[in-house]
DNA sequence: AATAGCCATTACGTATAGGTCATGCCCATA
DNA sequence: TATGGGCATGACCTATACGTAATGGCTATT
């Protein structure tokens, strides 16, 4: 178990010899990441989670500026980049989210998640019929185009 | 047959009579349109158009100022149309059009279309691919949701 | 002559999701 | 102490395909 983990100056002086304890190694559930730590665990740049912070969809406490994440915001993240995934946009995801952390218990948020996941799959539904559509006039003007070859192979 | 069409004041020194007698009936040979004429058959804006013309995929020819379209004018407006609908950016439509403008009875410009159209379609496969990912993980988040909602149906 | 239409050009605005500097602070090691 | 990282904020940049004025000219009609 190498220790390539870079820490920042605040994530070092709070938890440095903690990281170094238990690293990355299992996902402990008193971890903590800074940005581009997450960034790489993620597979996105340190710039797109601030950007999702300025959206308002995450909200990581600070050790004085610098920002610090828990497994909690690392769970939320990847809840965004699903729902980046499945095409929402972030703005939909974030609509979703704050319903969530309005009222994780009752039904609404639910029932608003499913008439969105649903929408979502209408269109997704059309979407694939258009691109069927599209394949098939492509595959049309593949022959043509083919066929024009065969004429004079010059 | 109503007369709806309205005519430009370049249109209308030039060919009004004409344009009246053989009108928007059958598709003449030798019919000319105006911006917004062409804009209505095509069930885009005259923006549209111009902007178009100022990327460089069109060329109608001018009466002063006035921009007049022939049918070859049209017919090439309508491939641009068809080559969006099939997902191409404008820039790849700018660049098939060039080389048939070119050399437009050579091979090499329908050799160049042909890779398009695979890469294109390529794309496209891929996509779909993706899309019923998508759709496979939404169905499971909607079954998922309709079963948290049976959990307890307050 | 005034009004209504159509056309032209120029230019700024929009939405989406970040990328790319520029500048500066703080910390630790050589 | 000079240097190297990492982090923060702020501001401007990108791509795509037009939309939306603003301003002005020309023509036919009233």
């Amino acid at each position: 178990m190498t220790m390539t983990t870079t820490d920042s100056p605040a994530m070092t002086a709070l938890h440095q010899r903690h990281q170094r304890e238990m690293a990355e190694a299992g996902g402990q559930a008193n971890a903590l990441y800074s940005v581009s730590q997450l960034a790489r665990q993620l597979g996105v740049t340190a710039r797109t989670i601030r950007f999702y912070e300025d959206k308002g969809l995450i909200n990581p406490s600070r050790a004085g500026t610098t920002r610090v994440y828990t497994p909690r915001d690392r769970a939320r993240l990847m809840l965004i980049l699903r729902g980046k995934r499945l095409g929402f946009s972030l703005r939909e995801i974030k609509d979703y989210l704050d319903l969530y952390d309005i009222d994780p218990t009752q039904h609404t948020q639910v029932r608003q998640l499913l008439t969105g996941v649903r929408k979502r799959i209408a269109k997704l539904q059309e979407q694939r019929a258009a691109l069927e559509q599209s394949l098939a006039e492509l595959a049309d003007i593949e022959r043509q185009a083919e066929a024009a070859l065969q004429q004079r192979p010059k």
